[in-house]
DNA sequence: AAATTTTTGAATAATTTATTCGTAATTCGA
DNA sequence: TCGAATTACGAATAAATTATTCAAAAATTT
């Protein structure tokens, strides 16, 4: 039982001493972390041996357990307090944290738009190709890269053309088996789009995964995977929009491992 | 900072009665709760004063505090374990919110290991840096590629040699107002190693973002950034490292969107 | 292989915790 | 109000726990 509210429970039935021990306790409760049943007694101004016998009358063996279930007791409701999530993304100082408050924010919206069919048809999609392109934006590269990477690595055949000279060449050279995978943020790009159609043209499956708007990517994809974008200003805007992709991403990567 | 992580981190570096005392408490913690340094030697075959050293070797003022700060971190980690987080990553079943809930341990444990000092001193290295070369072990490629990107995007001269054969010609032509950046998983590889210490001969900086272990990587660096690895298969282990390496990336981007 | 350092535990010192016991305070019943 | 019974309290002390010392053993370095 909550040995703190034992204690403000009881508090009408004790004695003096032990009612100055009850409250001393209660209102500094974190400073008991580093008291010894000697300091304690000095603290409240009584002896020692008080102290022991106050904790063995709320039911605890002696000193050495009041204090540990003080200190549960007190951790036990600083964490149900707790509204905000500063605490559980470190330091509030950090930079780290900081970041990681927003990318958080940002990362339950994207798990929040993407219906949970499209992230199983996306795998399956995945699964099933025989070949892979994965074709960008500009400021997708470094994601796509990416992808392409771990695709690799899983044994599945993923080209990414760098540059992008080559996307209309490769496209044309997919078949019905393969997939396309386009990684972008406004979904508006021409070049893009032109990718998907030849594609589409040959039977190719596309697989798309842009900012949650209306656009053209999405629109001439098979399954369509969201990013929500941040209300930041541009740069973190950007940081924050890769972030959320690689989030998307590594799903797709992490169902891809449990098939 | 969490004692039960700063224990799996040192485990290499403790002699064989401690590494016996630290994989009992990381096996046993609850257990910890009622035990006496006595006790627990017992329990571990040790003797009691070796208990007592090991409290010592940790940083603790003794066994008290040691066991102490166990509980600590022992109740700090079922934050992260707290349904209560199911909610913000959305519902329970979508592939990316089990995976968001793996992630947001792993982030946690990051973003508390990683001194605001070393981040920020990390940012420092980077902005005032000539030139940046960038190193990797194979597992961490892709995270290194990430990362010379949004270098280059930022506008600071940044190499990164995706085979590796050069990269030891490239060291030996770093100045002393350059930086290196190492990016690897356990820290072992001789090759990072070798780099980092030509590079230190000339004076170059060199900032490392390992596995929270004592390595040697992170031993020759002047900046240490870690990354706490989750204790899943192996295949989802390396995804989310990875992902914990992007997030400690993506806080030193901003960082610098920022300054 | 010798020298140095580190690790280890038995013995013991120091500290902390628990109990005993006598006195003081409080309660209860006339 | 007074004394008897009960309870509270703390000084002294016992018991337990924790920390240190030191010498031997093990590991590491030279």
């Amino acid at each position: 039982m909550n040995c703190l509210l034992k204690m403000r429970a009881m508090r009408e039935q004790l004695s003096v001493n032990e009612r100055k021990l009850a409250d001393f306790i209660l209102d500094n409760t974190q400073l008991l972390r580093d008291y010894s049943s000697s300091q304690l007694a000095d603290a409240v101004g009584v002896s020692q041996s008080s102290v022991v016998k106050f904790s063995q009358k709320l039911g605890y063996r002696g000193y050495p357990s009041l204090k540990l279930a003080v200190y549960e007791s007190y951790a036990g409701a600083g964490i149900a307090n707790d509204e905000d999530h500063s605490r559980h993304l470190g330091q509030a100082n950090s930079p780290l944290s900081t970041l990681g408050q927003k990318k958080l924010e940002v990362l339950e919206n994207t798990v929040n738009i993407n219906e949970s069919e499209q992230l199983s048809a996306a795998i399956q999609a995945i699964r099933s190709a025989r070949c892979i392109q994965v074709s960008a934006c500009a400021g997708s590269v470094s994601v796509a890269r990416y992808l392409t990477h771990q695709l690799l690595e899983l044994g599945c055949w993923a080209v990414f053309d760098e540059g992008g000279q080559l996307q209309h060449k490769i496209a044309d050279s997919l078949r019905d088996d393969d997939l396309l995978c386009i990684l972008c943020d406004f979904g508006g790009e021409e070049s893009l789009v032109e990718v998907a159609n030849r594609a589409r043209e040959h039977g190719v499956k596309v697989l798309s995964l842009t900012r949650y708007n209306y656009n053209a990517a999405s629109i001439h994809s098979d399954i369509r995977l969201y990013v929500v974008p941040s209300e930041d200003d541009e740069a973190l805007q950007r940081l924050l929009f890769r972030s959320a992709q690689l989030h998307v991403i590594e799903g797709l990567i992490s169902g891809l491992l449990e098939g």
